[in-house]
DNA sequence: CACTACAGTGAACGCCGTTCACAGTCAAAC
DNA sequence: GTTTGACTGTGAACGGCGTTCACTGTAGTG
Protein backbone atom coordinates (compact mmCIF):
# COMPACT_ATOMS: atom_id res chain seq x y z
CA UNK A 1 0.00 0.00 0.00
CA UNK A 2 3.03 2.35 -0.35
CA UNK A 3 1.36 4.20 -3.11
CA UNK A 4 3.80 6.49 -4.93
CA UNK A 5 3.76 9.69 -3.60
CA UNK A 6 5.37 12.11 -6.60
CA UNK A 7 8.52 14.24 -5.55
CA UNK A 8 8.20 17.86 -3.69
CA UNK A 9 4.76 18.65 -3.12
CA UNK A 10 3.16 16.16 -0.53
CA UNK A 11 -0.21 15.52 1.12
CA UNK A 12 -2.12 17.64 -1.22
CA UNK A 13 -5.38 16.49 -0.84
CA UNK A 14 -7.71 16.98 1.53
CA UNK A 15 -9.37 20.33 1.76
CA UNK A 16 -8.99 20.26 -2.02
CA UNK A 17 -12.26 18.89 -3.51
CA UNK A 18 -9.34 17.68 -5.99
CA UNK A 19 -8.65 14.07 -4.98
CA UNK A 20 -5.92 13.09 -6.23
CA UNK A 21 -4.15 15.83 -8.29
CA UNK A 22 -1.05 17.89 -7.43
CA UNK A 23 -1.38 20.84 -5.34
CA UNK A 24 -0.38 23.00 -8.08
CA UNK A 25 -3.38 22.09 -10.14
CA UNK A 26 -5.66 24.81 -9.40
CA UNK A 27 -9.31 23.31 -9.79
CA UNK A 28 -12.06 25.43 -11.61
CA UNK A 29 -13.07 26.26 -7.96
CA UNK A 30 -17.00 25.68 -9.51
CA UNK A 31 -19.91 26.04 -6.84
CA UNK A 32 -18.28 23.55 -4.47
CA UNK A 33 -19.03 23.70 -0.58
CA UNK A 34 -20.84 27.29 -0.54
CA UNK A 35 -23.36 26.11 1.93
CA UNK A 36 -21.30 27.96 4.71
CA UNK A 37 -20.20 31.95 5.49
CA UNK A 38 -16.63 31.30 3.93
CA UNK A 39 -15.85 29.97 0.59
CA UNK A 40 -12.59 29.57 -1.20
CA UNK A 41 -13.03 32.31 -3.23
CA UNK A 42 -13.94 34.62 -0.67
CA UNK A 43 -10.57 33.79 1.05
CA UNK A 44 -8.76 34.72 -1.87
CA UNK A 45 -10.18 37.77 -2.92
CA UNK A 46 -9.76 39.04 0.92
CA UNK A 47 -5.78 37.47 0.96
CA UNK A 48 -5.86 39.81 -2.43
CA UNK A 49 -7.25 42.74 -1.22
CA UNK A 50 -4.68 42.42 2.16
CA UNK A 51 -1.75 42.28 -0.07
CA UNK A 52 -3.13 44.92 -1.78
CA UNK A 53 -3.36 47.29 1.13
CA UNK A 54 -0.86 46.31 3.31
CA UNK A 55 1.91 44.39 1.12
CA UNK A 56 2.74 40.84 0.35
CA UNK A 57 4.25 40.50 3.88
CA UNK A 58 1.11 41.53 6.15
CA UNK A 59 -0.80 38.18 4.48
CA UNK A 60 -0.96 35.91 7.34
CA UNK A 61 -3.59 33.66 8.35
CA UNK A 62 -4.16 35.07 11.69
CA UNK A 63 -4.69 39.00 9.80
CA UNK A 64 -6.66 37.22 7.17
CA UNK A 65 -8.95 35.38 9.39
CA UNK A 66 -9.61 38.29 11.34
CA UNK A 67 -10.68 40.18 8.41
CA UNK A 68 -13.01 37.22 7.48
CA UNK A 69 -14.21 37.22 11.02
CA UNK A 70 -13.23 33.54 11.96
CA UNK A 71 -11.06 31.84 13.93
CA UNK A 72 -7.78 30.90 12.47
CA UNK A 73 -8.12 27.44 12.14
CA UNK A 74 -11.45 27.75 10.11
CA UNK A 75 -9.42 28.98 6.86
CA UNK A 76 -7.72 25.33 6.41
CA UNK A 77 -11.41 23.91 5.65
CA UNK A 78 -10.77 25.85 2.29
CA UNK A 79 -7.20 26.27 2.13
CA UNK A 80 -4.69 23.34 2.46
CA UNK A 81 -1.82 25.47 3.88
CA UNK A 82 -0.59 28.57 2.92
CA UNK A 83 1.43 27.80 0.12
CA UNK A 84 -1.71 26.74 -2.05
CA UNK A 85 -3.27 30.26 -0.21
CA UNK A 86 -0.17 31.84 -2.12
CA UNK A 87 -1.08 29.65 -5.46
CA UNK A 88 -4.45 30.85 -5.33
CA UNK A 89 -4.15 34.35 -4.90
CA UNK A 90 -1.15 34.03 -7.79
CA UNK A 91 -3.65 32.71 -9.99
CA UNK A 92 -5.83 35.88 -9.07
CA UNK A 93 -3.63 37.94 -9.53
CA UNK A 94 -2.32 36.63 -13.13
CA UNK A 95 -6.02 36.99 -14.14
CA UNK A 96 -5.65 40.60 -14.80
CA UNK A 97 -3.28 40.24 -17.02
CA UNK A 98 -5.02 40.91 -20.13
CA UNK A 99 -3.64 38.20 -23.16
CA UNK A 100 -5.42 39.27 -26.24
CA UNK A 101 -2.77 40.20 -28.34
CA UNK A 102 -3.72 42.04 -31.60
CA UNK A 103 -2.67 39.94 -34.41
CA UNK A 104 -2.07 42.82 -36.82
CA UNK A 105 1.33 44.08 -34.84
CA UNK A 106 4.91 42.59 -34.92
CA UNK A 107 5.92 40.00 -33.07
CA UNK A 108 8.16 41.93 -31.53
CA UNK A 109 5.43 44.89 -30.64
CA UNK A 110 3.09 41.69 -29.12
CA UNK A 111 5.75 40.44 -26.45
CA UNK A 112 6.24 44.12 -25.60
CA UNK A 113 3.04 44.71 -25.45
CA UNK A 114 2.32 41.78 -23.43
CA UNK A 115 5.52 42.46 -21.19
CA UNK A 116 4.27 45.67 -20.39
CA UNK A 117 0.81 44.46 -19.45
CA UNK A 118 2.59 41.69 -17.09
CA UNK A 119 5.12 44.10 -15.56
CA UNK A 120 2.24 46.61 -14.72
CA UNK A 121 -0.46 43.61 -13.27
CA UNK A 122 2.74 42.52 -11.08
CA UNK A 123 4.21 45.62 -10.14
CA UNK A 124 0.16 46.68 -8.59
CA UNK A 125 0.42 43.87 -6.45
CA UNK A 126 3.84 45.07 -4.45
CA UNK A 127 5.42 41.66 -3.04
CA UNK A 128 3.66 39.47 -5.59
CA UNK A 129 6.49 38.36 -7.97
CA UNK A 130 8.30 37.18 -5.21
CA UNK A 131 5.25 34.45 -4.88
CA UNK A 132 5.75 33.83 -8.60
CA UNK A 133 9.58 33.71 -8.60
CA UNK A 134 9.88 29.38 -6.74
CA UNK A 135 6.14 28.70 -8.49
CA UNK A 136 4.80 28.10 -11.62
CA UNK A 137 1.27 27.97 -10.83
CA UNK A 138 -0.10 26.23 -13.57
CA UNK A 139 -3.40 27.59 -12.58
CA UNK A 140 -5.43 28.99 -15.95
CA UNK A 141 -4.43 32.27 -16.02
CA UNK A 142 -0.97 31.53 -15.73
CA UNK A 143 -1.09 28.71 -18.92
CA UNK A 144 -3.25 31.74 -20.96
CA UNK A 145 -0.25 33.83 -20.18
CA UNK A 146 2.31 31.64 -21.58
CA UNK A 147 0.00 30.50 -24.74
CA UNK A 148 0.08 34.09 -25.36
CA UNK A 149 4.14 34.47 -25.52
CA UNK A 150 4.30 31.17 -26.99
CA UNK A 151 2.15 32.39 -29.88
CA UNK A 152 3.76 35.22 -30.76
CA UNK A 153 7.30 33.72 -30.41
CA UNK A 154 6.25 31.20 -32.16
CA UNK A 155 4.11 32.75 -35.46
CA UNK A 156 7.30 34.71 -35.45
CA UNK A 157 9.05 31.60 -37.02
CA UNK A 158 11.01 30.65 -34.08
CA UNK A 159 11.77 26.82 -33.89
CA UNK A 160 9.36 25.41 -31.02
CA UNK A 161 12.22 24.88 -28.59
CA UNK A 162 13.94 28.03 -29.05
CA UNK A 163 10.45 29.79 -28.33
CA UNK A 164 10.19 27.80 -24.82
CA UNK A 165 13.96 29.07 -24.01
CA UNK A 166 13.41 32.65 -25.47
CA UNK A 167 9.95 32.84 -23.32
CA UNK A 168 11.60 31.45 -20.25
CA UNK A 169 14.18 34.59 -20.82
CA UNK A 170 11.31 37.01 -21.59
CA UNK A 171 9.34 35.87 -18.32
CA UNK A 172 12.43 35.84 -16.50
CA UNK A 173 13.11 39.38 -17.48
CA UNK A 174 9.92 40.44 -16.21
CA UNK A 175 9.62 38.32 -13.42
CA UNK A 176 13.38 39.43 -11.82
CA UNK A 177 12.49 43.10 -12.71
CA UNK A 178 8.66 43.00 -11.12
CA UNK A 179 10.62 41.38 -7.80
CA UNK A 180 12.86 44.31 -6.67
CA UNK A 181 9.94 46.10 -7.78
CA UNK A 182 9.48 50.03 -6.68
CA UNK A 183 8.28 49.07 -3.34
CA UNK A 184 12.14 46.91 -2.29
CA UNK A 185 14.51 48.33 -0.47
CA UNK A 186 17.13 48.81 -3.59
CA UNK A 187 14.43 50.75 -5.27
CA UNK A 188 13.66 52.96 -1.69
CA UNK A 189 17.25 53.94 -1.83
CA UNK A 190 17.61 54.79 -4.60
CA UNK A 191 14.57 56.69 -5.33
CA UNK A 192 15.22 58.52 -2.45
CA UNK A 193 17.21 61.82 -3.76
CA UNK A 194 19.45 62.29 -0.62
CA UNK A 195 20.23 58.83 -0.01
CA UNK A 196 21.11 58.34 -4.01
CA UNK A 197 23.13 61.40 -4.06
CA UNK A 198 25.11 59.81 -0.82
CA UNK A 199 25.18 56.35 -2.67
CA UNK A 200 26.93 58.13 -5.64
CA UNK A 201 29.21 60.10 -3.42
CA UNK A 202 30.19 56.81 -1.76
CA UNK A 203 30.84 55.43 -5.14
CA UNK A 204 32.76 58.27 -6.32
CA UNK A 205 35.31 57.83 -2.76
CA UNK A 206 35.58 54.45 -3.48
CA UNK A 207 39.81 53.31 -4.30
CA UNK A 208 40.23 53.75 -7.80
CA UNK A 209 43.20 51.31 -8.06
CA UNK A 210 40.64 48.47 -7.31
CA UNK A 211 37.42 50.08 -8.95
CA UNK A 212 38.22 52.40 -11.44
CA UNK A 213 35.16 51.16 -13.58
CA UNK A 214 33.09 51.50 -11.20
CA UNK A 215 34.12 54.94 -9.84
CA UNK A 216 34.23 56.24 -13.41
CA UNK A 217 30.54 54.89 -14.67
CA UNK A 218 28.97 53.59 -11.32
CA UNK A 219 26.45 56.42 -11.18
CA UNK A 220 25.19 54.52 -14.08
CA UNK A 221 23.85 51.40 -12.52
CA UNK A 222 22.57 52.54 -9.52
CA UNK A 223 19.93 55.12 -10.88
CA UNK A 224 16.09 55.53 -10.92
CA UNK A 225 15.29 54.54 -13.77
CA UNK A 226 13.28 51.07 -13.83
CA UNK A 227 11.23 51.73 -16.92
CA UNK A 228 14.56 52.51 -19.43
CA UNK A 229 15.69 49.85 -17.73
CA UNK A 230 13.05 47.20 -18.27
CA UNK A 231 12.73 48.81 -21.50
CA UNK A 232 16.23 48.83 -23.00
CA UNK A 233 16.45 45.13 -20.94
CA UNK A 234 13.53 44.08 -23.07
CA UNK A 235 14.95 45.59 -26.47
CA UNK A 236 17.97 43.94 -26.21
CA UNK A 237 16.66 40.40 -25.73
CA UNK A 238 14.65 40.79 -28.35
CA UNK A 239 17.03 42.28 -30.82
CA UNK A 240 18.97 39.23 -29.88
CA UNK A 241 16.86 36.74 -31.12
CA UNK A 242 15.21 38.61 -34.30
CA UNK A 243 19.23 38.67 -35.19
CA UNK A 244 19.83 34.94 -33.95
CA UNK A 245 16.39 33.84 -35.74
CA UNK A 246 15.80 36.13 -38.62
CA UNK A 247 11.82 36.62 -38.95
CA UNK A 248 9.91 34.38 -41.21
CA UNK A 249 12.99 32.00 -41.60
CA UNK A 250 11.64 28.37 -42.23
CA UNK A 251 11.79 26.15 -38.94
CA UNK A 252 14.56 23.66 -40.32
CA UNK A 253 16.83 22.89 -36.97
CA UNK B 1 14.79 67.39 16.98
CA UNK B 2 13.31 65.76 14.18
CA UNK B 3 16.87 64.41 12.36
CA UNK B 4 16.69 63.50 8.50
CA UNK B 5 15.94 59.83 8.88
CA UNK B 6 17.03 58.61 5.19
CA UNK B 7 14.33 56.35 3.36
CA UNK B 8 13.76 52.22 4.12
CA UNK B 9 17.00 51.56 6.37
CA UNK B 10 16.55 52.77 9.55
CA UNK B 11 18.35 52.63 13.16
CA UNK B 12 21.54 50.59 11.54
CA UNK B 13 24.08 52.22 14.24
CA UNK B 14 24.81 50.50 17.33
CA UNK B 15 25.69 47.00 17.09
CA UNK B 16 27.78 48.23 14.45
CA UNK B 17 30.91 50.11 14.96
CA UNK B 18 30.47 52.13 12.04
CA UNK B 19 29.08 55.26 13.47
CA UNK B 20 26.48 56.85 11.05
CA UNK B 21 27.20 55.00 7.99
CA UNK B 22 24.02 53.44 6.80
CA UNK B 23 23.15 49.79 7.35
CA UNK B 24 24.22 48.46 4.02
CA UNK B 25 27.76 49.48 4.39
CA UNK B 26 29.80 46.91 6.00
CA UNK B 27 32.93 47.75 7.56
CA UNK B 28 36.11 45.84 7.10
CA UNK B 29 35.49 44.04 10.22
CA UNK B 30 39.36 44.29 11.36
CA UNK B 31 40.08 43.29 15.24
CA UNK B 32 36.52 44.92 16.54
CA UNK B 33 35.75 42.80 19.58
CA UNK B 34 37.23 39.47 19.70
CA UNK B 35 37.69 40.11 23.23
CA UNK B 36 35.30 37.24 24.06
CA UNK B 37 33.92 34.10 22.53
CA UNK B 38 31.77 35.24 19.68
CA UNK B 39 32.40 37.59 17.16
CA UNK B 40 30.58 38.83 14.13
CA UNK B 41 33.19 36.96 12.00
CA UNK B 42 32.09 33.55 13.92
CA UNK B 43 28.38 34.22 13.80
CA UNK B 44 28.54 35.10 10.01
CA UNK B 45 30.89 32.04 8.86
CA UNK B 46 28.33 29.42 11.10
CA UNK B 47 25.41 31.04 9.07
CA UNK B 48 27.03 30.61 6.34
CA UNK B 49 27.34 26.44 7.50
CA UNK B 50 23.65 26.43 8.34
CA UNK B 51 22.94 27.62 5.03
CA UNK B 52 25.16 24.88 3.45
CA UNK B 53 23.97 22.12 5.12
CA UNK B 54 20.04 23.00 5.99
CA UNK B 55 19.24 25.53 3.31
CA UNK B 56 18.76 28.99 4.01
CA UNK B 57 15.35 28.55 5.43
CA UNK B 58 16.78 26.53 8.53
CA UNK B 59 19.20 29.95 9.12
CA UNK B 60 16.85 31.26 12.56
CA UNK B 61 18.47 33.52 14.99
CA UNK B 62 17.43 30.45 17.43
CA UNK B 63 19.41 28.15 15.65
CA UNK B 64 22.27 29.87 14.88
CA UNK B 65 22.57 30.77 18.78
CA UNK B 66 22.23 27.01 19.46
CA UNK B 67 24.80 26.06 17.16
CA UNK B 68 27.27 28.36 18.23
CA UNK B 69 26.38 27.20 22.35
CA UNK B 70 24.89 30.91 22.91
CA UNK B 71 21.52 32.11 24.07
CA UNK B 72 19.74 34.01 20.98
CA UNK B 73 19.82 37.61 22.57
CA UNK B 74 23.45 36.92 22.46
CA UNK B 75 23.46 37.16 18.58
CA UNK B 76 22.56 40.88 19.05
CA UNK B 77 25.71 42.13 20.25
CA UNK B 78 27.50 41.15 17.22
CA UNK B 79 24.51 41.53 14.44
CA UNK B 80 21.51 44.50 14.48
CA UNK B 81 19.22 41.96 13.45
CA UNK B 82 18.57 39.06 11.02
CA UNK B 83 18.45 41.74 7.78
CA UNK B 84 22.16 42.95 8.73
CA UNK B 85 23.18 38.95 8.94
CA UNK B 86 21.71 38.63 5.74
CA UNK B 87 23.62 41.06 4.34
CA UNK B 88 26.86 39.96 6.08
CA UNK B 89 26.19 36.71 5.08
CA UNK B 90 25.41 37.94 1.22
CA UNK B 91 28.97 39.53 1.35
CA UNK B 92 30.65 36.16 2.27
CA UNK B 93 28.88 34.05 -0.40
CA UNK B 94 29.84 36.45 -2.88
CA UNK B 95 33.21 36.51 -1.60
CA UNK B 96 33.62 33.15 -3.38
CA UNK B 97 33.18 34.35 -6.97
CA UNK B 98 36.57 34.80 -8.47
CA UNK B 99 36.51 38.01 -10.02
CA UNK B 100 39.73 38.04 -11.97
CA UNK B 101 39.14 38.62 -15.83
CA UNK B 102 41.67 37.00 -18.63
CA UNK B 103 41.75 40.10 -20.48
CA UNK B 104 42.55 38.33 -23.32
CA UNK B 105 39.19 37.03 -24.01
CA UNK B 106 36.55 38.49 -26.29
CA UNK B 107 34.52 40.54 -23.67
CA UNK B 108 31.97 38.26 -24.18
CA UNK B 109 34.12 35.21 -23.10
CA UNK B 110 34.70 37.42 -20.17
CA UNK B 111 31.02 37.86 -19.58
CA UNK B 112 30.15 34.26 -20.30
CA UNK B 113 33.24 33.30 -17.66
CA UNK B 114 32.18 35.82 -14.89
CA UNK B 115 28.26 35.02 -15.16
CA UNK B 116 28.97 30.84 -15.41
CA UNK B 117 31.07 31.70 -11.83
CA UNK B 118 28.58 33.90 -10.41
CA UNK B 119 25.76 31.36 -11.40
CA UNK B 120 27.76 27.85 -9.92
CA UNK B 121 28.43 29.92 -6.35
CA UNK B 122 24.76 31.29 -6.25
CA UNK B 123 23.78 27.65 -7.04
CA UNK B 124 26.33 25.96 -4.34
CA UNK B 125 24.18 28.36 -1.61
CA UNK B 126 20.63 27.01 -1.86
CA UNK B 127 18.24 30.09 -0.98
CA UNK B 128 21.01 32.64 -0.98
CA UNK B 129 20.21 34.17 -4.95
CA UNK B 130 16.56 34.86 -2.97
CA UNK B 131 18.41 37.29 -0.63
CA UNK B 132 20.11 39.10 -3.16
CA UNK B 133 17.30 39.44 -5.45
CA UNK B 134 15.84 41.96 -3.27
CA UNK B 135 19.52 44.03 -1.50
CA UNK B 136 22.28 45.28 -3.17
CA UNK B 137 24.61 44.73 -0.72
CA UNK B 138 27.06 47.26 -1.46
CA UNK B 139 30.27 45.04 0.04
CA UNK B 140 33.66 44.77 -1.11
CA UNK B 141 33.04 41.86 -2.79
CA UNK B 142 29.53 42.81 -4.59
CA UNK B 143 31.40 45.96 -5.77
CA UNK B 144 34.50 43.78 -6.75
CA UNK B 145 32.30 41.70 -9.11
CA UNK B 146 30.27 44.81 -10.27
CA UNK B 147 33.46 46.06 -11.15
CA UNK B 148 34.44 43.23 -13.13
CA UNK B 149 31.22 43.36 -15.43
CA UNK B 150 31.13 46.54 -15.69
CA UNK B 151 35.06 46.82 -16.48
CA UNK B 152 34.07 44.18 -19.31
CA UNK B 153 31.52 45.71 -21.37
CA UNK B 154 33.16 49.29 -20.54
CA UNK B 155 36.42 47.49 -22.37
CA UNK B 156 33.80 46.36 -25.12
CA UNK B 157 33.14 50.11 -26.33
CA UNK B 158 29.37 50.42 -24.28
CA UNK B 159 29.11 53.69 -23.37
CA UNK B 160 28.73 54.28 -20.10
CA UNK B 161 24.94 54.13 -19.59
CA UNK B 162 24.80 51.25 -21.84
CA UNK B 163 27.46 49.28 -19.99
CA UNK B 164 25.37 50.03 -16.80
CA UNK B 165 22.07 48.91 -18.21
CA UNK B 166 23.83 45.81 -19.61
CA UNK B 167 24.79 44.97 -15.96
CA UNK B 168 21.43 45.25 -15.05
CA UNK B 169 20.69 42.80 -17.58
CA UNK B 170 22.80 40.20 -17.31
CA UNK B 171 23.37 40.38 -13.23
CA UNK B 172 18.90 40.29 -13.40
CA UNK B 173 19.17 37.14 -15.38
CA UNK B 174 21.85 35.38 -13.38
CA UNK B 175 20.06 35.94 -10.13
CA UNK B 176 16.49 34.96 -11.50
CA UNK B 177 18.21 31.97 -12.73
CA UNK B 178 19.44 31.37 -9.54
CA UNK B 179 16.67 32.44 -8.00
CA UNK B 180 13.88 29.34 -8.67
CA UNK B 181 17.76 26.77 -8.76
CA UNK B 182 17.46 23.18 -8.45
CA UNK B 183 16.23 23.07 -5.16
CA UNK B 184 13.17 25.34 -5.98
CA UNK B 185 9.79 23.62 -6.01
CA UNK B 186 9.64 24.38 -9.49
CA UNK B 187 12.79 22.61 -10.33
CA UNK B 188 12.01 19.79 -8.05
CA UNK B 189 8.86 18.78 -10.22
CA UNK B 190 10.13 19.07 -13.60
CA UNK B 191 13.43 16.93 -12.06
CA UNK B 192 11.40 13.98 -11.42
CA UNK B 193 11.01 11.81 -14.57
CA UNK B 194 7.56 10.47 -13.77
CA UNK B 195 6.08 14.19 -12.81
CA UNK B 196 7.66 15.87 -15.80
CA UNK B 197 5.83 13.11 -17.80
CA UNK B 198 2.83 13.87 -15.67
CA UNK B 199 3.21 17.40 -17.14
CA UNK B 200 3.50 17.04 -20.10
CA UNK B 201 0.17 14.70 -20.37
CA UNK B 202 -1.70 17.81 -18.49
CA UNK B 203 0.16 19.88 -21.37
CA UNK B 204 -1.05 17.97 -24.08
CA UNK B 205 -4.48 17.16 -22.26
CA UNK B 206 -5.72 20.97 -22.43
CA UNK B 207 -7.95 22.19 -24.62
CA UNK B 208 -6.61 23.32 -27.64
CA UNK B 209 -8.62 25.54 -28.78
CA UNK B 210 -7.72 27.47 -25.77
CA UNK B 211 -3.90 26.95 -25.54
CA UNK B 212 -2.97 25.57 -29.41
CA UNK B 213 0.81 26.47 -28.61
CA UNK B 214 0.88 25.07 -25.45
CA UNK B 215 -0.19 21.59 -26.39
CA UNK B 216 1.92 21.73 -29.52
CA UNK B 217 5.50 23.14 -27.92
CA UNK B 218 4.19 23.27 -24.03
CA UNK B 219 6.73 20.14 -23.56
CA UNK B 220 9.89 22.73 -24.45
CA UNK B 221 9.02 24.69 -22.08
CA UNK B 222 8.87 22.35 -19.16
CA UNK B 223 11.79 20.93 -19.30
CA UNK B 224 14.99 19.73 -16.79
CA UNK B 225 17.55 22.17 -19.38
CA UNK B 226 18.60 24.55 -16.35
CA UNK B 227 21.88 24.77 -18.10
CA UNK B 228 21.06 25.38 -21.87
CA UNK B 229 18.63 27.59 -20.44
CA UNK B 230 20.94 29.29 -18.16
CA UNK B 231 23.42 29.56 -22.00
CA UNK B 232 21.21 30.39 -24.82
CA UNK B 233 19.34 33.05 -22.69
CA UNK B 234 22.87 34.46 -21.78
CA UNK B 235 24.03 34.11 -25.42
CA UNK B 236 20.58 36.21 -26.48
CA UNK B 237 21.59 38.96 -24.30
CA UNK B 238 24.91 38.90 -25.15
CA UNK B 239 24.26 38.66 -28.84
CA UNK B 240 21.70 41.59 -28.59
CA UNK B 241 24.06 43.78 -27.06
CA UNK B 242 26.78 42.92 -29.63
CA UNK B 243 24.70 43.70 -32.71
CA UNK B 244 23.31 46.45 -30.84
CA UNK B 245 26.61 48.49 -29.95
CA UNK B 246 28.72 46.90 -32.33
CA UNK B 247 32.13 45.94 -31.21
CA UNK B 248 35.38 48.58 -31.15
CA UNK B 249 32.78 51.42 -31.85
CA UNK B 250 33.68 54.77 -30.58
CA UNK B 251 31.96 55.96 -27.79
CA UNK B 252 30.10 58.90 -29.60
CA UNK B 253 26.36 58.78 -28.78
C1' DC C 1 -37.39 12.53 12.63
C1' DA C 2 -32.83 10.63 13.08
C1' DC C 3 -28.47 10.78 11.21
C1' DT C 4 -24.48 12.36 9.36
C1' DA C 5 -21.32 15.42 7.00
C1' DC C 6 -18.98 19.28 7.89
C1' DA C 7 -18.03 24.55 8.74
C1' DG C 8 -16.40 27.05 12.40
C1' DT C 9 -14.64 27.24 17.51
C1' DG C 10 -11.25 27.48 21.13
C1' DA C 11 -7.24 26.16 22.80
C1' DA C 12 -3.05 24.57 22.43
C1' DC C 13 1.92 23.32 20.35
C1' DG C 14 6.18 24.67 18.82
C1' DC C 15 8.35 27.71 16.22
C1' DC C 16 10.03 32.66 15.22
C1' DG C 17 12.61 37.67 15.93
C1' DT C 18 13.51 40.81 19.31
C1' DT C 19 13.98 43.25 23.98
C1' DC C 20 15.72 44.02 28.54
C1' DA C 21 17.27 43.91 33.30
C1' DC C 22 21.00 41.65 35.15
C1' DA C 23 25.47 39.19 36.08
C1' DG C 24 30.10 38.24 35.27
C1' DT C 25 34.60 39.60 33.46
C1' DC C 26 38.21 41.96 31.61
C1' DA C 27 40.96 46.38 30.70
C1' DA C 28 41.95 50.75 31.61
C1' DA C 29 42.27 54.57 35.21
C1' DC C 30 43.60 55.99 39.34
C1' DG D 1 46.40 47.38 43.73
C1' DT D 2 42.17 48.72 43.85
C1' DT D 3 38.34 50.89 41.69
C1' DT D 4 35.69 51.86 37.87
C1' DG D 5 33.43 51.25 33.76
C1' DA D 6 32.59 49.16 29.44
C1' DC D 7 30.82 45.34 27.43
C1' DT D 8 29.65 40.32 26.46
C1' DG D 9 26.58 36.73 27.41
C1' DT D 10 22.30 35.15 30.41
C1' DG D 11 17.51 34.17 31.35
C1' DA D 12 13.18 35.24 30.77
C1' DA D 13 9.74 37.24 28.62
C1' DC D 14 6.60 39.49 24.68
C1' DG D 15 3.98 39.19 20.75
C1' DG D 16 3.59 37.06 16.49
C1' DC D 17 3.49 33.15 13.32
C1' DG D 18 1.50 28.41 10.84
C1' DT D 19 -0.78 24.51 11.98
C1' DT D 20 -3.46 20.75 14.54
C1' DC D 21 -7.31 18.80 16.91
C1' DA D 22 -11.15 17.55 19.86
C1' DC D 23 -15.42 19.81 20.04
C1' DT D 24 -20.05 21.95 18.84
C1' DG D 25 -23.79 23.18 16.41
C1' DT D 26 -26.29 23.32 12.33
C1' DA D 27 -28.04 22.22 7.75
C1' DG D 28 -29.19 18.83 4.34
C1' DT D 29 -30.29 13.87 3.35
C1' DG D 30 -32.60 9.59 3.93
Amino acid sequence: MVQPRQGGTEGAESADGAGSRPLWFIPPAGQEAQRRVLTRERVVVEALAIIAEHGVDALSMRALATRLGVVPGALYRHVLNKEQLHDLVLDGVLAEVDTRIEKRLTWIEQITVLAHRLRAVLEAHPGIAGLLKTRDPLGPHSLALAEAFLASLSGAGLPPRQAGLAYSLIYGHILGFALDGPSSVNEQRVRDTATRAELHTFLRALPPDRFPTLVALGEHVWVDNRDERFTTGLDTILHGLETTWPPTGDAAA
